[in-house]
DNA sequence: GATCGTGCCTGACAAATGTCATGGGTCCGG
DNA sequence: CCGGACCCATGACATTTGTCAGGCACGATC
Protein backbone atom coordinates (compact mmCIF):
# COMPACT_ATOMS: atom_id res chain seq x y z
CA UNK A 1 0.00 0.00 0.00
CA UNK A 2 1.19 3.29 -1.36
CA UNK A 3 0.96 6.15 1.83
CA UNK A 4 0.01 9.49 0.48
CA UNK A 5 0.73 12.65 2.04
CA UNK A 6 -1.67 15.53 0.13
CA UNK A 7 -1.06 19.41 0.30
CA UNK A 8 -3.40 21.52 -1.61
CA UNK A 9 -4.91 24.71 -0.09
CA UNK A 10 -8.28 24.45 -2.35
CA UNK A 11 -10.83 22.62 -0.41
CA UNK A 12 -12.79 21.25 -3.18
CA UNK A 13 -9.79 19.89 -5.11
CA UNK A 14 -8.33 18.58 -1.96
CA UNK A 15 -11.20 16.27 -0.83
CA UNK A 16 -11.44 15.71 -4.68
CA UNK A 17 -8.18 13.80 -5.16
CA UNK A 18 -8.42 12.22 -1.58
CA UNK A 19 -10.96 10.92 -2.48
CA UNK A 20 -10.09 9.59 -6.07
CA UNK A 21 -6.72 8.70 -4.42
CA UNK A 22 -8.14 6.58 -1.91
CA UNK A 23 -10.35 4.65 -4.46
CA UNK A 24 -7.08 2.91 -5.79
CA UNK A 25 -6.81 -0.17 -4.39
CA UNK A 26 -2.95 0.37 -3.63
CA UNK A 27 -3.02 3.52 -2.54
CA UNK A 28 -4.00 5.20 0.02
CA UNK A 29 -4.04 9.15 1.46
CA UNK A 30 -2.22 9.27 4.96
CA UNK A 31 -2.17 12.75 5.74
CA UNK A 32 -3.83 15.95 4.27
CA UNK A 33 -2.73 19.73 4.57
CA UNK A 34 -3.88 22.85 3.49
CA UNK A 35 -0.82 25.14 4.42
CA UNK A 36 2.75 25.22 3.71
CA UNK A 37 4.15 25.15 7.20
CA UNK A 38 1.99 21.80 8.21
CA UNK A 39 3.78 20.04 5.68
CA UNK A 40 7.10 18.82 7.71
CA UNK A 41 5.61 18.42 10.69
CA UNK A 42 2.52 16.35 9.00
CA UNK A 43 4.83 13.93 7.10
CA UNK A 44 7.26 13.34 10.31
CA UNK A 45 4.19 12.21 12.27
CA UNK A 46 2.63 10.44 9.14
CA UNK A 47 5.55 8.95 7.33
CA UNK A 48 4.11 8.71 3.98
CA UNK A 49 6.46 7.03 0.98
CA UNK A 50 5.16 10.13 -1.55
CA UNK A 51 4.43 13.53 -0.84
CA UNK A 52 2.37 15.59 -3.53
CA UNK A 53 2.87 19.07 -3.10
CA UNK A 54 1.11 22.00 -4.27
CA UNK A 55 3.52 24.99 -5.06
CA UNK A 56 1.50 28.36 -3.98
CA UNK A 57 0.41 27.53 -0.25
CA UNK A 58 -0.23 29.88 2.43
CA UNK A 59 2.49 29.88 4.95
CA UNK A 60 5.53 28.25 3.22
CA UNK A 61 5.73 27.27 -0.23
CA UNK A 62 5.74 24.14 -1.50
CA UNK A 63 8.87 24.11 -2.89
CA UNK A 64 10.57 25.05 0.30
CA UNK A 65 8.44 22.50 1.99
CA UNK A 66 10.01 20.13 -0.69
CA UNK A 67 13.68 20.95 0.19
CA UNK A 68 13.39 20.45 3.87
CA UNK A 69 11.35 17.29 3.34
CA UNK A 70 14.92 15.65 1.75
CA UNK A 71 17.02 16.20 4.55
CA UNK A 72 14.46 15.51 7.33
CA UNK A 73 12.19 12.12 5.66
CA UNK A 74 14.62 11.56 2.87
CA UNK A 75 12.47 8.08 2.23
CA UNK A 76 9.49 10.41 1.21
CA UNK A 77 9.35 11.22 -3.04
CA UNK A 78 8.17 13.81 -3.61
CA UNK A 79 6.00 14.83 -6.83
CA UNK A 80 5.18 18.75 -7.08
CA UNK A 81 1.68 19.61 -8.95
CA UNK A 82 0.77 22.63 -9.63
CA UNK A 83 -1.33 24.66 -11.64
CA UNK A 84 1.06 27.16 -13.34
CA UNK A 85 3.87 25.14 -15.20
CA UNK A 86 6.29 28.34 -15.33
CA UNK A 87 9.60 27.30 -15.69
CA UNK A 88 11.58 28.60 -13.22
CA UNK A 89 9.40 26.15 -10.84
CA UNK A 90 10.05 23.29 -12.67
CA UNK A 91 14.05 24.24 -12.29
CA UNK A 92 13.69 25.05 -8.61
CA UNK A 93 11.69 21.83 -7.88
CA UNK A 94 14.43 19.84 -9.54
CA UNK A 95 17.16 21.42 -6.84
CA UNK A 96 15.10 20.89 -4.39
CA UNK A 97 14.69 16.94 -4.81
CA UNK A 98 11.81 16.53 -5.86
CA UNK A 99 11.30 13.50 -8.27
CA UNK A 100 8.26 14.41 -10.24
CA UNK A 101 6.65 17.98 -11.64
CA UNK A 102 3.10 17.53 -12.49
CA UNK A 103 0.79 20.36 -13.96
CA UNK A 104 -2.95 20.39 -12.70
CA UNK A 105 -4.11 19.81 -16.67
CA UNK A 106 -4.41 16.40 -17.31
CA UNK A 107 -6.90 13.84 -15.92
CA UNK A 108 -6.65 12.76 -12.74
CA UNK A 109 -5.78 9.19 -14.05
CA UNK A 110 -2.38 10.94 -14.73
CA UNK A 111 -1.61 11.83 -10.88
CA UNK A 112 -2.24 7.97 -10.27
CA UNK A 113 0.27 6.94 -12.28
CA UNK A 114 2.58 9.48 -11.87
CA UNK A 115 2.61 8.44 -7.85
CA UNK A 116 3.14 4.91 -9.20
CA UNK A 117 5.81 5.72 -11.80
CA UNK A 118 8.04 8.10 -8.97
CA UNK A 119 7.69 4.97 -6.55
CA UNK A 120 9.83 3.41 -8.92
CA UNK A 121 12.24 5.48 -8.78
CA UNK A 122 11.50 6.81 -12.21
CA UNK A 123 11.38 11.17 -13.08
CA UNK A 124 8.15 12.34 -13.94
CA UNK A 125 8.13 15.49 -15.94
CA UNK A 126 6.12 16.50 -18.21
CA UNK A 127 8.54 17.06 -21.35
CA UNK A 128 7.32 20.02 -23.44
CA UNK A 129 7.77 22.10 -19.67
CA UNK A 130 11.21 20.62 -19.43
CA UNK A 131 12.25 21.93 -22.62
CA UNK A 132 11.10 25.49 -21.75
CA UNK A 133 12.69 25.34 -18.50
CA UNK A 134 15.71 24.55 -20.30
CA UNK A 135 15.48 26.67 -23.05
CA UNK A 136 14.32 29.44 -20.58
CA UNK A 137 17.93 29.21 -18.60
CA UNK A 138 17.85 30.11 -15.08
CA UNK A 139 16.77 33.53 -13.81
CA UNK A 140 19.14 36.19 -14.45
CA UNK A 141 17.98 38.24 -11.57
CA UNK A 142 20.50 39.03 -8.69
CA UNK A 143 19.48 37.69 -5.48
CA UNK A 144 18.44 41.54 -4.62
CA UNK A 145 16.61 42.53 -7.79
CA UNK A 146 14.54 39.39 -6.95
CA UNK A 147 13.66 41.21 -3.50
CA UNK A 148 12.77 44.79 -4.68
CA UNK A 149 10.94 42.77 -7.58
CA UNK A 150 8.91 40.76 -5.11
CA UNK A 151 8.32 43.65 -2.74
CA UNK A 152 6.94 45.59 -5.92
CA UNK A 153 4.34 43.38 -6.79
CA UNK A 154 1.42 44.50 -5.27
CA UNK A 155 1.61 48.03 -6.02
CA UNK A 156 4.12 49.70 -3.78
CA UNK A 157 5.74 52.50 -4.40
CA UNK A 158 9.39 52.93 -4.73
CA UNK A 159 8.90 54.85 -0.77
CA UNK A 160 7.30 51.82 0.63
CA UNK A 161 9.98 49.13 -1.36
CA UNK A 162 12.81 51.48 0.61
CA UNK A 163 11.39 51.36 3.65
CA UNK A 164 10.71 47.81 3.88
CA UNK A 165 14.08 46.37 2.32
CA UNK A 166 16.03 49.63 4.40
CA UNK A 167 17.32 51.09 1.11
CA UNK A 168 17.42 54.06 -0.12
CA UNK A 169 15.22 54.86 -2.81
CA UNK A 170 17.76 55.49 -5.40
CA UNK A 171 18.39 52.09 -4.95
CA UNK A 172 15.87 50.32 -5.49
CA UNK A 173 14.69 52.31 -8.49
CA UNK A 174 18.32 51.16 -9.65
CA UNK A 175 17.49 47.39 -9.09
CA UNK A 176 14.30 48.01 -10.71
CA UNK A 177 15.76 49.38 -13.51
CA UNK A 178 17.81 46.46 -13.70
CA UNK A 179 14.92 44.14 -13.11
CA UNK A 180 12.99 46.08 -16.07
CA UNK A 181 16.24 45.81 -18.29
CA UNK A 182 16.62 41.66 -17.57
CA UNK A 183 13.35 40.63 -18.49
CA UNK A 184 13.34 43.17 -21.67
CA UNK A 185 9.68 44.96 -20.37
CA UNK A 186 8.80 48.36 -20.07
CA UNK A 187 8.15 49.39 -16.32
CA UNK A 188 7.37 47.74 -13.64
CA UNK A 189 4.70 45.63 -13.89
CA UNK A 190 5.76 44.75 -16.85
CA UNK A 191 8.73 43.60 -15.35
CA UNK A 192 6.52 41.79 -12.25
CA UNK A 193 4.30 40.04 -14.62
CA UNK A 194 6.85 39.01 -16.82
CA UNK A 195 9.36 37.73 -14.13
CA UNK A 196 6.25 35.43 -12.10
CA UNK A 197 5.16 33.89 -15.86
CA UNK A 198 9.01 32.34 -15.52
CA UNK A 199 8.82 31.65 -11.73
CA UNK A 200 11.93 33.36 -10.75
CA UNK A 201 9.80 34.89 -7.66
CA UNK B 1 -31.73 10.97 -12.82
CA UNK B 2 -30.39 14.76 -12.44
CA UNK B 3 -28.37 15.72 -15.99
CA UNK B 4 -25.14 18.01 -14.94
CA UNK B 5 -23.13 20.18 -17.60
CA UNK B 6 -19.48 20.76 -16.48
CA UNK B 7 -17.41 24.32 -17.08
CA UNK B 8 -14.31 24.11 -15.59
CA UNK B 9 -10.58 24.47 -17.33
CA UNK B 10 -8.45 23.26 -15.12
CA UNK B 11 -8.24 19.07 -16.47
CA UNK B 12 -7.72 17.86 -13.48
CA UNK B 13 -10.19 19.62 -11.31
CA UNK B 14 -13.05 18.75 -14.13
CA UNK B 15 -11.97 15.43 -14.58
CA UNK B 16 -12.05 14.39 -10.68
CA UNK B 17 -15.28 16.88 -10.29
CA UNK B 18 -17.18 15.15 -13.04
CA UNK B 19 -15.94 11.02 -11.62
CA UNK B 20 -16.77 12.20 -8.46
CA UNK B 21 -20.50 13.10 -9.67
CA UNK B 22 -21.24 10.34 -11.99
CA UNK B 23 -20.31 8.14 -8.69
CA UNK B 24 -23.51 9.55 -6.95
CA UNK B 25 -26.37 7.68 -8.01
CA UNK B 26 -28.88 10.47 -8.86
CA UNK B 27 -26.24 12.64 -10.61
CA UNK B 28 -24.81 12.12 -14.56
CA UNK B 29 -22.49 14.26 -16.30
CA UNK B 30 -23.94 14.73 -19.44
CA UNK B 31 -21.12 17.09 -21.02
CA UNK B 32 -17.94 18.74 -20.36
CA UNK B 33 -16.36 21.76 -21.48
CA UNK B 34 -12.87 23.90 -21.04
CA UNK B 35 -13.58 27.17 -22.70
CA UNK B 36 -16.84 30.05 -22.12
CA UNK B 37 -17.90 29.95 -25.40
CA UNK B 38 -18.46 26.09 -25.38
CA UNK B 39 -21.04 26.42 -22.83
CA UNK B 40 -23.73 27.30 -24.67
CA UNK B 41 -23.64 25.35 -27.78
CA UNK B 42 -23.10 22.50 -25.41
CA UNK B 43 -25.87 23.24 -23.11
CA UNK B 44 -28.58 23.12 -26.47
CA UNK B 45 -26.92 19.60 -27.23
CA UNK B 46 -26.85 18.22 -23.73
CA UNK B 47 -29.99 19.98 -22.42
CA UNK B 48 -28.68 19.30 -18.60
CA UNK B 49 -30.67 20.25 -15.62
CA UNK B 50 -27.71 22.34 -13.62
CA UNK B 51 -25.30 23.52 -15.54
CA UNK B 52 -21.53 23.92 -13.21
CA UNK B 53 -20.02 27.16 -14.22
CA UNK B 54 -16.42 28.72 -13.13
CA UNK B 55 -16.50 32.01 -13.77
CA UNK B 56 -12.46 32.67 -15.00
CA UNK B 57 -12.79 30.14 -18.13
CA UNK B 58 -10.43 31.30 -21.75
CA UNK B 59 -13.26 32.90 -24.36
CA UNK B 60 -16.18 33.97 -22.36
CA UNK B 61 -16.54 34.53 -18.62
CA UNK B 62 -18.86 31.92 -17.06
CA UNK B 63 -20.72 35.06 -16.03
CA UNK B 64 -21.57 35.72 -19.74
CA UNK B 65 -22.72 32.33 -19.90
CA UNK B 66 -24.97 32.58 -17.46
CA UNK B 67 -26.92 34.66 -18.64
CA UNK B 68 -26.91 33.67 -22.24
CA UNK B 69 -28.30 30.10 -20.57
CA UNK B 70 -31.33 32.09 -18.73
CA UNK B 71 -32.15 33.28 -22.36
CA UNK B 72 -31.72 30.18 -23.83
CA UNK B 73 -32.42 27.63 -22.41
CA UNK B 74 -34.89 28.98 -18.97
CA UNK B 75 -34.94 25.44 -17.76
CA UNK B 76 -31.45 25.04 -16.78
CA UNK B 77 -29.98 26.15 -13.53
CA UNK B 78 -27.29 27.71 -12.75
CA UNK B 79 -24.70 26.93 -10.23
CA UNK B 80 -21.80 29.43 -10.03
CA UNK B 81 -18.53 27.65 -8.90
CA UNK B 82 -15.17 29.31 -8.00
CA UNK B 83 -11.82 29.77 -7.01
CA UNK B 84 -12.42 33.50 -5.70
CA UNK B 85 -15.38 34.47 -3.35
CA UNK B 86 -15.30 38.13 -4.59
CA UNK B 87 -18.51 40.05 -3.92
CA UNK B 88 -18.86 41.56 -7.34
CA UNK B 89 -19.20 38.55 -8.56
CA UNK B 90 -21.75 37.34 -6.64
CA UNK B 91 -23.14 40.15 -7.43
CA UNK B 92 -23.02 39.69 -10.71
CA UNK B 93 -23.99 35.85 -10.93
CA UNK B 94 -27.02 37.05 -9.22
CA UNK B 95 -28.00 39.92 -11.84
CA UNK B 96 -27.10 36.98 -14.59
CA UNK B 97 -29.71 34.71 -13.26
CA UNK B 98 -27.51 31.96 -11.40
CA UNK B 99 -29.71 30.10 -8.81
CA UNK B 100 -26.10 29.30 -6.38
CA UNK B 101 -22.65 30.46 -6.09
CA UNK B 102 -20.16 28.21 -4.51
CA UNK B 103 -16.20 28.79 -3.27
CA UNK B 104 -14.13 25.53 -4.37
CA UNK B 105 -13.43 25.93 -1.05
CA UNK B 106 -15.42 23.41 0.84
CA UNK B 107 -15.43 19.35 1.03
CA UNK B 108 -16.98 17.84 -2.29
CA UNK B 109 -19.47 16.76 -1.01
CA UNK B 110 -21.02 20.28 -1.23
CA UNK B 111 -21.33 20.40 -4.57
CA UNK B 112 -23.29 17.43 -4.81
CA UNK B 113 -25.93 19.00 -2.22
CA UNK B 114 -25.97 21.83 -3.53
CA UNK B 115 -26.80 20.69 -6.90
CA UNK B 116 -29.53 19.03 -5.34
CA UNK B 117 -30.99 21.81 -3.64
CA UNK B 118 -30.62 24.06 -6.25
CA UNK B 119 -32.73 21.58 -8.39
CA UNK B 120 -35.42 21.80 -5.12
CA UNK B 121 -35.60 25.32 -6.52
CA UNK B 122 -33.72 26.91 -3.53
CA UNK B 123 -30.97 28.93 -3.75
CA UNK B 124 -27.47 28.09 -2.27
CA UNK B 125 -25.03 31.22 -1.28
CA UNK B 126 -22.44 31.09 1.05
CA UNK B 127 -24.11 33.73 3.77
CA UNK B 128 -20.45 35.33 4.63
CA UNK B 129 -20.16 35.89 0.83
CA UNK B 130 -23.52 37.29 0.86
CA UNK B 131 -23.21 39.69 3.93
CA UNK B 132 -19.57 40.87 2.13
CA UNK B 133 -21.60 41.45 -1.59
CA UNK B 134 -24.58 43.71 0.27
CA UNK B 135 -21.93 45.62 2.70
CA UNK B 136 -19.40 46.21 -0.08
CA UNK B 137 -22.12 47.86 -1.92
CA UNK B 138 -22.30 47.51 -5.72
CA UNK B 139 -19.12 48.83 -8.58
CA UNK B 140 -18.37 52.41 -7.79
CA UNK B 141 -17.02 52.28 -11.26
CA UNK B 142 -18.18 53.93 -14.36
CA UNK B 143 -18.65 51.53 -17.87
CA UNK B 144 -15.64 53.61 -18.87
CA UNK B 145 -13.39 53.34 -16.32
CA UNK B 146 -13.60 49.93 -15.81
CA UNK B 147 -12.66 49.55 -19.26
CA UNK B 148 -9.42 51.50 -18.82
CA UNK B 149 -9.07 49.62 -16.07
CA UNK B 150 -9.03 46.37 -17.04
CA UNK B 151 -6.93 47.30 -20.54
CA UNK B 152 -4.65 48.49 -17.33
CA UNK B 153 -4.21 45.50 -15.55
CA UNK B 154 -1.37 43.83 -18.00
CA UNK B 155 0.91 46.98 -17.57
CA UNK B 156 0.11 48.60 -20.07
CA UNK B 157 0.95 52.28 -20.66
CA UNK B 158 -0.74 55.35 -21.08
CA UNK B 159 -0.08 55.16 -24.89
CA UNK B 160 -1.14 51.54 -24.98
CA UNK B 161 -4.62 52.24 -23.09
CA UNK B 162 -5.21 55.12 -25.61
CA UNK B 163 -4.42 53.31 -28.81
CA UNK B 164 -6.63 50.51 -27.66
CA UNK B 165 -9.90 52.27 -26.80
CA UNK B 166 -9.25 54.81 -29.20
CA UNK B 167 -8.43 57.65 -26.58
CA UNK B 168 -6.72 61.05 -25.68
CA UNK B 169 -3.71 59.92 -23.52
CA UNK B 170 -5.44 62.83 -21.45
CA UNK B 171 -8.54 61.19 -20.99
CA UNK B 172 -6.94 57.64 -20.15
CA UNK B 173 -5.13 59.70 -17.50
CA UNK B 174 -8.64 61.11 -15.89
CA UNK B 175 -10.33 57.75 -16.05
CA UNK B 176 -7.48 56.31 -14.48
CA UNK B 177 -7.26 58.74 -11.80
CA UNK B 178 -11.13 58.74 -11.65
CA UNK B 179 -10.93 55.06 -10.75
CA UNK B 180 -7.56 55.64 -8.20
CA UNK B 181 -9.62 57.98 -5.76
CA UNK B 182 -12.91 55.66 -6.05
CA UNK B 183 -10.52 52.86 -5.15
CA UNK B 184 -8.84 55.01 -2.92
CA UNK B 185 -5.63 53.54 -3.59
CA UNK B 186 -2.31 55.45 -5.06
CA UNK B 187 -1.80 54.25 -8.53
CA UNK B 188 -2.55 52.35 -11.16
CA UNK B 189 -1.56 48.90 -10.08
CA UNK B 190 -3.10 49.18 -6.33
CA UNK B 191 -6.61 50.13 -8.24
CA UNK B 192 -6.27 47.30 -10.86
CA UNK B 193 -5.81 45.21 -7.76
CA UNK B 194 -8.36 46.47 -5.51
CA UNK B 195 -10.77 46.24 -8.74
CA UNK B 196 -9.97 43.15 -8.71
CA UNK B 197 -10.48 41.48 -5.19
CA UNK B 198 -13.74 43.33 -5.36
CA UNK B 199 -14.87 41.32 -8.87
CA UNK B 200 -15.06 44.92 -10.70
CA UNK B 201 -13.19 43.78 -13.68
C1' DG C 1 47.07 41.21 -5.91
C1' DA C 2 44.25 42.60 -9.71
C1' DT C 3 39.74 41.87 -11.61
C1' DC C 4 35.03 40.90 -11.47
C1' DG C 5 30.47 40.61 -9.78
C1' DT C 6 27.62 42.10 -6.38
C1' DG C 7 25.53 45.19 -2.99
C1' DC C 8 24.80 49.88 -1.79
C1' DC C 9 24.73 54.54 -2.60
C1' DT C 10 24.52 59.50 -5.03
C1' DG C 11 23.00 63.01 -8.32
C1' DA C 12 20.99 64.52 -12.43
C1' DC C 13 17.95 64.11 -16.24
C1' DA C 14 14.03 62.66 -19.22
C1' DA C 15 9.81 60.43 -19.48
C1' DA C 16 5.65 58.70 -17.60
C1' DT C 17 2.14 59.23 -14.31
C1' DG C 18 -1.32 61.39 -11.30
C1' DT C 19 -4.04 65.70 -10.24
C1' DC C 20 -6.81 69.63 -11.14
C1' DA C 21 -9.60 73.04 -13.39
C1' DT C 22 -12.30 73.56 -17.27
C1' DG C 23 -15.10 72.92 -21.30
C1' DG C 24 -18.32 70.70 -24.57
C1' DG C 25 -21.20 66.88 -25.84
C1' DT C 26 -25.01 63.31 -24.95
C1' DC C 27 -28.76 61.23 -22.51
C1' DC C 28 -32.04 60.48 -18.80
C1' DG C 29 -35.25 61.53 -14.99
C1' DG C 30 -37.60 64.94 -12.30
C1' DC D 1 -36.83 72.31 -19.50
C1' DC D 2 -33.27 71.80 -16.16
C1' DG D 3 -29.98 69.33 -13.37
C1' DG D 4 -27.13 65.63 -13.07
C1' DA D 5 -24.76 61.69 -14.67
C1' DC D 6 -21.48 60.12 -17.95
C1' DC D 7 -18.24 60.65 -21.91
C1' DC D 8 -14.37 62.92 -24.18
C1' DA D 9 -11.09 66.26 -24.45
C1' DT D 10 -7.30 70.21 -23.15
C1' DG D 11 -3.59 72.26 -20.80
C1' DA D 12 -0.81 73.00 -16.88
C1' DC D 13 1.31 71.26 -12.93
C1' DA D 14 3.67 68.36 -9.31
C1' DT D 15 5.17 63.93 -8.44
C1' DT D 16 6.81 59.51 -9.49
C1' DT D 17 9.32 56.55 -12.24
C1' DG D 18 12.96 54.94 -15.28
C1' DT D 19 17.73 55.78 -17.01
C1' DC D 20 22.47 56.78 -16.88
C1' DA D 21 27.03 57.75 -15.18
C1' DG D 22 29.50 57.47 -11.65
C1' DG D 23 31.68 56.05 -6.66
C1' DC D 24 32.82 52.96 -2.62
C1' DA D 25 33.20 48.42 -0.25
C1' DC D 26 33.31 43.56 -0.06
C1' DG D 27 34.31 38.79 -1.21
C1' DA D 28 35.40 35.42 -4.73
C1' DT D 29 38.21 33.98 -8.41
C1' DC D 30 41.92 33.89 -11.22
Amino acid sequence: MIKVLLAEDQGMMRSALALLLDLEEDIEVVAQVATGDQIVPSALDARPDVALLDIELPGCSGLDAAADLRDRLPSCKVLIVTTFGRPGYLRRAMEAGACGFLVKDGPVGDLAAAIRRVLAGERVIDPGLAAAALSAGPSPLTPRERDVLTAAVDGATVADIAGKLHLSQATVRNYLSAAIGKTGTRNRMEAVRAARRNGWL
